[in-house]
DNA sequence: AAGTCGGGGTG
DNA sequence: CACCCAGACTT
């Protein structure tokens, strides 16, 4: 591990401890793995903010797969419209009525088995893996991926940006770590104009000293 | 590999 | 008002 590899989780986990979303519901240590599960299908491409209005009282009324397969599809629907991609009250009711055929109503701890659930992708998987089984892993969504191609100059869409973050998971702390960089992009390191000024990474990340340098280019 | 889904918040 | 959001499925 290199030195701006150890800032870089070390000064992340610091801002976690300090500004992280500690509170949002699906973050509860008495989470269910299904209860995770349909927190990581909600929040596809939906902000956590949006996903904190209507999570708790999915869940409460969808405990299990086979409470959500026995509900209406109408209702689950109407659940999930308000967070919009509402194929997703399909997706879930498909991914329930696999859980109950194929794994007796359990969520699976392997990988490739959470990846043949329908609406489960890589992210996801990974997802459940690290926050439902301490799995020692990390997961790339779209703050990960901006995030760390920022901060290490790699090309977002590049294969060396998963093994750069893989590499970065600190021991029995994947979790947190993933939470860290997940709120740290969303408030820090925005898509559209991120805070560099408060930025706790900026002497050590390649944008922002890309940016300082033709920034005094212009000057002169 | 590209297209599509989507309501709601934000700069 | 254009852009973005804890992506995954279909074509």
């Amino acid at each position: 591990m290199t030195s701006t590899r150890r800032v870089f989780v070390e000064r992340l986990l610091d801002w976690y401890h300090e500004n992280g979303r500690h509170a949002l519901p699906w973050r509860e240590d008495s989470r269910t793995a299904f209860e995770i599960l349909v927190a990581e299908v909600l929040l596809q491409r939906t902000t956590a903010s949006a996903v904190e209005g209507a999570y708790v009282s999915f869940v409460a009324r969808y405990p299990t797969p086979a409470c959500l397969v026995a509900a209406p599809s109408d209702r689950l629907v109407d659940a999930i419209e308000p967070l919009g991609l509402t194929k997703r009250a399909g997706h879930l009711e498909r991914c329930s009525a696999q859980l109950w055929e194929r794994y007796a109503g359990r969520v699976p701890a392997e990988r490739t088995a959470l990846l043949s659930l329908h609406g489960v992708g890589e992210y996801t998987a990974r997802s459940v893996l690290i926050h439902a089984f301490g799995e020692h892993t990390v997961a790339v969504d779209t703050n990960v991926r901006r995030l760390v191609s920022r901060f290490f100059g790699i090309d977002p869409h590049s294969d060396a940006l998963g093994e750069t973050a893989d590499a970065l998971a600190p021991e029995g702390r994947s979790g947190d770590f993933l939470h860290a960089m997940l709120d740290f992009a969303a408030s820090v390191c925005r898509a559209r104009e991120p805070r560099c000024d408060s930025c706790p990474l900026r002497t050590r990340c390649r944008r922002f000293e890309s940016g300082r340098a033709s920034r005094i280019e212009r000057s002169q």
